[in-house]
This record gives C-alpha cells, structure tokens and sequence, in this order.
DNA sequence: TGACAAAATGAACAACGTTCAATTAAAAAT
DNA sequence: ATTTTTAATTGAACGTTGTTCATTTTGTCA
C-alpha cells in the first residue's frame, strides 16, 4: 500500500503520541513498543520512522506531553503568598499526580537515549516550565535580588523529590518502608526549606 | 561439549560477575548483556543460566558487589563525633565513588526488574549497611532515643542525593547546570541537615 | 495522460533474553 | 573394569526488540 489520504503528516504524528501516551499509561515504558503503537493507529512500523528520527525521539515527546500535564496540574496551586502553604499545595498535587498516573511520571525519569545525545531545547524549556511554579513558590524565602539562589533551591528540590518517589515505588530502600514516600517527601520539602530560612538568617555568619 | 572440571560451580559464579563487572564498569549497563559475559569467561551462554536464575538476578548480584565498594568507600570516613564534619566527608566520598565509577553506581539505581518481584533481602541488608553509615553521621543531631527520625533522616538524604545525581548527570535539568550536580548536592545536605537542627531546636512549637 | 515525488509497506537484519534437546564427561554402582 | 546414573555444557532456535530499505502504491503536477 502507498500514499494514503486519509491524514496528514501532523495527524499521524498526533495520533501515534496518542496511542504511545495511552500504551505508557496503562503498562509503562516495557509496554511502549514501536510495532505496538504502530498497531494501534493502523499503520505500518516503517511509517513511524517517516515521522520520528526513532524510538527515542517518540518518547522524548511523550515525556513532553507528561510535563505539559504535569505543569496543569501544579500551576493551579500556587499563589506566591506564602512559601509554606505553597509549598505543601505543590508537594501534595505532585503526590496526587505520581499516584494517578505513576507511568506517565516513571517514564519522565526511566528513560535514557545514549549518554551523549542531549535533550533538545524545547524539552529542557518544558522542564522550566515546571520549575518555574517551583520557583514562584520559592521566591518569598529569598531576597529580591537572589534569583540564582532560588532558581537552584527549585532544581534540587526537584531533582531530591525524584529521588524519593524513585526509590520509595520500586521498593529500593531496604526494610523500613514503614515510613511511606509521602512521608520522607514531606520530610524533604520541609526540612530543607526550614534550613533555607535558617540560614537565611544567619547569612551574616557565613562570611 | 560435556561437564568439565576446569571449575567449580561456584569459581563460574564468580568468574560471571566479575567479567558483568568489568563490563558494566567500562560500557554501561546497555553493554552488560548475557552473551557478552558468557563469551568473557569462556563457557557458553546457556551455562549461566544453570548459575542465576535469570540476568536481573545476576545484575542484582553485581548491584550487590557494588554496594559493598560503596560502603567500603563511605564507612572509613565518618567518626560520629561530629555531623557536620562526618556528613561534608561523606558527601565528598560520595561523589568520588559516583566520578570513579559512574557505571556502577548508575546501575544501582537504573536497573529496574518486573514490578511485582521484591528485591532479595541480602540485597536489602546491604542497603541497610551502606544507610548505616549514613545513621552514624546523623546521630549526634538526634535525641538518643529518637532512632527513627535519624533512620528516616539517613533514607531521606540517600534517596534525595539520588534523585540529585541522577538528574545532573543525565542532562535533565534544563539550562541552568551552571550550578554543578556538586553544589546542588551540598545545597541539599547543609539545608536539610541545618533543617533537622532548626526544627529539632522548636520542636515545642509544632505540639 | 504520463512523469515525478512522496508516503506506506512489511520482509529482513542484528541483538536481546531465554529455553531445551542433545551431547559429553564425571561420579556412582555393579 | 564396566556399566549406569547423574549433572554440566552446549548451541541452535524462539520470540521480541529497534531499525532499515527495496518495493509498491498513490497523490500531484506538467
């Protein structure tokens, strides 16, 4: 069979993340094939390949798509009033989203293309995107001026809550799970936020 | 080929994981597969299947190997007289181990086998030994009896840095990596560490 | 209508983990 | 010493991966 008509370049495009965003959800990266989600829209796996340089680069997407929803669901919450009530809103929609759909959010963080090809620039802007609510929170604990230091305190965070919900759902972290991940997230946000502030304070001693 | 008596069970054993070793070091775990091995120690590839049960299980083991090199690493820096010269020591350890062996400790969190099989529990009790280190470190800012919180506390820290790692050598933190994955690392020790401090000190507060 | 270009196909390739009938050598029994 | 039993070792084969590409088909344009 040769050129169809029945959807254009884009449409394909549109509908393989579909299906790939639909096959992540429901069974997680193992169950992200190329001949399965090839299936799923009615072509052929060579056609997958006239849109997407490869495999990877089909993921990449999705995991753009993941960040768009992601960012949905944080943005909503913060106010930029008060760092703390804040910070709570955003660590407990971010638990929310983990738990409704963890293979959307596990994929953010399984997948590695090869140590040397980068993420392109609209992903990279994607993930900004998303510490910038971090950031919003973030902002009344420094001072105007310290933008740096707040841009930084939102990529750890980030990067340190990975870290916990990684190795908390896939049981990692030897016996004492008695403390559930929730738990240790919290444990994360608030302590390192109350250790920002206190030495916040006490920056005069530093130098 | 038949039996032969070149070596015992268990020399193949060995023989196995420290070839999975040498490759997992030098390639990657993408470059840790079972012909690879089988081929290094000579025997075929059906013979390692009369050793481990599968090839996760023997990444586990090789995992296994790894952790005891970390906590080999780790457990001669710390005195338990002071935290915070234990914990700046430790981290310093940490991230050598994570520069002189990025392969081996990336396979330590990258390896991921079917969701409904647990880890073995001597896998977990190496867990624990490392985390053991990481508890020794914490105690002096704990109450003596107060056990759990500075066994949370380790956890915290080692899935935090984790999360740290994970993302600054991978590229997935956006744009701004002007801060290194080692500033973000001490940014998140020192705030946490001087949270537990600050929260502990008003503990009355929060009853 | 005919020539050209682009899209769609699916068989084929290499590499992966895994299985298993067949083979062979060591160990045990006679 | 010979036979029988047991266990180790093999490598071809199977089912899946992602990926390629000659071939076919169809839309488009002169």
């Amino acid at each position: 069979m040769g050129r169809r008509s029945d959807h254009s370049r884009e449409e394909i495009r549109q509908m393989a993340l579909a299906a790939a965003m639909r096959r992540l959800a429901s069974g997680g990266l193992s169950s992200l094939t190329a001949r399965g989600v090839a299936d799923d829209i009615g072509y052929a796996v060579g056609t997958l390949y006239n849109l997407f340089d490869d495999f990877d680069t089909l993921i990449v997407h999705v995991n753009g798509a993941t960040l768009d929803l992601l960012h949905d669901a944080l943005a909503p919450v913060v106010t930029g009033d008060d760092a703390d009530i804040d910070l709570a809103a955003l660590l407990a929609a971010y638990l929310r989203f983990l738990e409704d759909r963890p293979h959307l959010w596990g994929a953010l963080f399984e997948h590695r293309r090869g140590n040397d090809v980068l993420l392109p620039d609209w992903y990279l802007a994607k993930v900004d995107r998303v510490l910038g609510i971090l950031e919003k929170a973030l902002r009344p604990i420094f001072p105007n001026d310290d933008t740096a230091g707040c841009a930084e305190a939102a990529r750890v965070l980030w990067a340190a809550l990975h870290g916990i919900c990684s190795l908390g759902g896939t049981g990692k972290l030897s016996v004492i799970s008695a403390r559930t991940t929730a738990d240790m997230a919290h444990s994360l946000v608030e302590n390192y936020v109350a250790g920002l502030r206190s030495r916040q304070l006490h920056a005069s001693d530093e130098a």
